[in-house]
DNA sequence: ATTATCTATAGATCTATAGATAATGC
DNA sequence: ATTATCTATAGATCTATAGATAATGC
């Protein structure tokens, strides 16, 4: 019997991301994902025979996607300045479910590995390319123009990405508005430090 | 029937503390601990009548008090220079047990809050000040030296505590002197960005 | 007949407790 | 007698499955 794929499909999905990304593989029951979208858990298998495991891998592959395809649009968007363009990915950043490397190497993918080692390290490398690459090819191109200087670029990658996503640690009720500022007030201090001078 | 205080608590509580901080309350099973400690689970009830959740807030409270204490005396062994100042904070939070904000707050206070609201709350404020209070007061003092200025001294604060902290998110076999010496590249980014030019 | 949900429950896993066992100290 | 551990198991919770039910489409 064929997984149906549609609307509702399209919202448990989005639901369980937005879930397993802020807690996290253990802390998610499938009664959360059920609550939250207005069904009883055991529906859920309806639209995600897979289980919990592959509902999990399937809309974090998703999500990881849409970080690296979302990340290059915004920085091809920006236009040939640095500070407009890391602007554009702190905007990204704070509007999306949060990626969580740390919960995702010492958590989340332990969690997995016990039964898919190979998927589990797929996982994690996803994640950290799919902030890394744009970010990184963002950086390399600034290098390209003059503008600044870096000894390790995929470090600077992650720590801008790092940074940024730290918006999501601040308590609920905060406007979305409000919390692109903020990241974009963060990606200032990194931009100030790596400006040449 | 008292409990005891004795070296194999001491143990039990510091290999706790580092699997809950690694890893957050729900992926952490007691089993896990036991394990890692070289005893049944069953035996660490001995040690901790109250279960794994008053271990956990018992661990995380001491943290938490240790970071600040850590954090203040590493500044206050520095001397004036914030340059050096910010490397000890660095080399102090890339040796410590990780302090996940992000997974405070959304996941493993909320598995507490359950039971226990006024503890959940608690424990996330004991975890922001634990980092807030002694880094913003190293930043208040460089500002009052005239050495950089902010808008916002504790979004600063939380800013160096998050970046260095994501030295933690980078795999497993990293050795300790690597990992300092990255954290305090990472808090020269934003060092480098505050300073006034 | 198919689709989309629900209720009920089996099976697995985790926390917690009870009681047994062995070693050490008085 | 006390201390420190273990085995066994109860109880709770979570994942997953089976089968019933209601609504819709042919």
């Amino acid at each position: 019997m064929a997984i149906p794929d549609n609307e509702t499909r399209a919202r448990i999905l989005d639901v369980a991301e937005r879930l397993f990304s802020e807690r996290g593989y253990a802390a998610v029951r499938l009664r959360d994902i059920g609550d939250a979208v207005g069904m009883k858990h055991a529906s859920l298998y309806y639209y995600a025979p897979g289980g919990k495991e592959q509902l999990y891998i399937e809309v974090m592959e998703r999500g990881f996607q849409r970080h690296r395809d979302g990340l290059t649009a915004a920085i091809a968007g920006a236009g040939d300045d640095l500070r407009a363009q890391m602007h554009a990915v702190a905007a990204w950043l704070a509007t999306q479910p949060p990626i969580d490397l740390g919960r995702m190497v010492h958590a989340d993918t332990r969690d997995i590995a016990r039964t898919r080692p190979d998927v589990a390290e797929r996982l994690t490398n996803a994640a950290y390319y799919a902030l890394r690459d744009p970010i990184a090819a963002m950086l390399e191109a600034a290098m390209r123009r003059g503008e600044v200087e870096f000894m390790y670029v995929d470090m600077a990658a992650i720590a801008l990405a790092t940074l940024v996503s730290s918006v999501h640690a601040y308590p609920g009720d905060f406007p979305a508005e409000g919390r692109v500022r903020l990241a974009q007030k963060l990606a200032d201090m990194l931009l100030y430090g790596w400006l040449k001078r």
